[in-house]
RNA sequence: GCCGCCUUAGCUCAGUUGGUUAGAGCGCUAGAUUGUGGAUCUAGAGGUCCCCGGUUCGAGACCGGGAGGCGGUACCA
């Protein structure tokens, strides 16, 4: 027995946490980001490309006393041994242009940006180590207008990306408000800034954790589900009381109380007033929010909450923050309820420019999560609507070919689409590959058809749906359901109007 | 990163207390029904039983390590 020599076969197999992604979805996500990126234009905002890699001081993402990178992104040496690595969001490579562009840029700067960011991240269900941004900032404007404008915009854009008025909230908080609590229970000194970082990430895990879990993590710590102890914070009671008081004072819309949010917004900002005027953040935070929520326009007060339980990008934003929301409920394939969270997120950041120049730049976007927004609406909507395929026109007669392809030509210009099926099998293997691809026609001419100067247009779709009703071959292939034969020269009138009926 | 569960054909999964050529359904390929998708019938291809090592006369099964997946949790610009 000779054994074959063993070839090395590498295993065919995308990387851990990114996919491969076909048709469907690809035009999906396309038609979402141009919607999106209408909306951003609309608004004034000039579109700006950056590269995938930033040079990792740029990014800010060497690890303190260490000469590496960050785990959380992916790294590489150049070939003179700067490190450099692939942006994790748009809003660094956007701070590091401004910096470089400074004198040149009309300010205040609006631009937005779209394309792919990358994490090093463990993936989860719906969460990948490459995913799309499509984020809107403005570089140069101090609080508060720009704010609320972003406000208004980051409501105008999840609707234009397809999620009904109604079905999101644009959660609003604002950092000040959350320094203000610090000062109220005695936390604002300098060397309580490791407290307030984990009493911040206890917080914004109300939403997941729910109250009796944030009062855990605030305390002595919690157990979860699968044993695993997370150490708490071990604040003192009565200040658990008054960070549990601050992430539930949200005045939610209610029916009872009117149709607008800005009511509840105000009641929810007065109620913080009365707890935290007397402390200069908490003050200047409320003022901030106040005149944010005076500035929203009609249309978008249904949309946008003051809500405080808000926290994000935890070293990151010196002021108002915004979350966008999805509300609605869907089922997962397996029949449980899925909840969607955030869709995307924004603030203000004062700091980020001066990184690099050395002078306070104001500045204030939103980032929307597009590859998450799809996957929720595709669950909503259920499997995103299939591409309709292409026109195929069989290939029977090999001497045929040219005309077969001048077809094919006629109904492209006529803006149809089209394709010639070059795969060389029988007449039954061209129609069930047509079907495959989800043709709507197929187009038909052997023989017989040409020597009459004919072609059929056969009816996919309605040939499916009659095909139920037959069992027996013979009577299926006698019929020759939904084709209609026609002229050669109807050719392009007939595909034209066949495809109108649908 | 940490904890738990899982990994057998393209997919969903069987596989006895460790025993010879590892199975099913669906899918796929080819053929039949004179040049027509579905249904039916026939045949076929397809497996490093995740990987490496160990125990054993013998491992898909038992043990150790690793990888990958799932679910928590931590971190998250």
């Amino acid at each position: 027995m000779t054994k074959k020599a063993k070839t090395f076969r590498p295993k065919a197999r995308v990387p851990r946490g990114f996919r491969d992604r076909l048709g469907a979805e690809i035009i999906a996500e396309r038609e979402m980001l141009a919607r999106i990126s209408a909306v951003y234009e609309s608004y004034g905002f000039d579109p700006l490309e950056t590269p995938a890699f930033e040079y990792t001081d740029a990014l800010g993402k060497f690890l303190p006393d260490v000469d590496r990178p960050n785990q959380g992104v992916f790294s590489l040496q150049d070939d003179d041994e700067q490190w450099m690595s692939l942006r994790y969001d748009l809003t660094a490579p956007l701070a590091r242009y401004v910096a470089e562009n400074y004198d040149a840029l009309a300010k205040p700067f609006r631009r937005y940006a779209v394309g792919p960011v990358w994490r090093n991240e463990k993936p989860g269900p719906g969460r990948y180590r490459q995913f799309t941004q499509c984020d809107a900032d403005t570089v140069g404007t101090p609080a508060p207008h720009a704010d609320a404008e972003m406000c208004m915009l980051f409501a105008e854009v999840i609707e234009a990306a397809g999620v009904p008025a109604g079905d999101f909230v644009i959660r609003v908080s604002n950092r000040k408000i959350i320094d203000g609590l610090f000062e109220k229970i005695g936390l604002a000194g300098e060397g309580d800034a490791a407290t307030r970082l984990n009493v911040m990430r206890s917080m914004d895990k109300f939403d997941r954790l729910g109250e009796a879990g944030v009062r855990a993590l605030l305390g002595p710590g919690r157990k979860d589900e699968s044993g695993d102890f997370t150490k708490g914070v071990g604040l003192a009671d009565s200040n658990i009381e008054s960070v549990v008081a601050f992430l539930t004072s949200a005045v939610l819309k209610d029916k009872a109380k009117g149709p607008t949010l800005t009511g509840a917004n105000e009641e929810t900002l007065n109620k913080i007033a009365s707890v935290l005027n007397e402390t200069p953040s908490g003050r200047s935070g409320v003022d901030e929010l106040m005149a944010i929520n005076r500035q929203i326009l009609d249309k978008y007060k249904g949309a946008i909450a003051i809500d405080l339980s808000i926290i994000r990008g935890l070293e990151y934003y010196t002021g108002p923050v915004f979350e966008a929301d999805l509300t609605f409920e869907a089922l997962d394939e397996k029949g449980r309820p899925v909840r969607f969270g955030s869709v995307g997120g924004g603030g203000r950041y004062d700091g980020l420019v001066e990184r690099f120049k050395g002078i306070e730049v104001p500045a204030v976007g939103i980032s929307v999560g597009v590859s998450r927004l799809l996957a929720a609406l595709e669950l909503k909507r259920g499997a995103a609507t299939a591409v309709a395929g292409p026109v195929v026109i069989l290939a029977l007669e090999n001497d045929q070919m040219a005309d077969y392809q001048a077809m094919a030509a006629e109904l492209r210009a006529a803006g149809v689409r089209a394709e010639v099926y070059l795969g060389g099998s029988n007449f039954a293997k061209q129609l069930k590959y047509a079907d495959k691809r989800g043709a709507p026609l197929a187009i038909i001419q052997g023989e017989d058809e040409r020597a009459k100067g004919e072609v059929k247009v056969k009816d996919l779709v309605l040939g499916a749906e009659l095909s139920k009703k037959i069992d027996d071959n013979a009577q299926w292939r006698e019929a020759q359901p939904a084709q209609t034969s026609v002229k050669r020269a109807n050719l392009v009138e007939e595909v034209k109007r066949a495809l109108a009926r649908k």
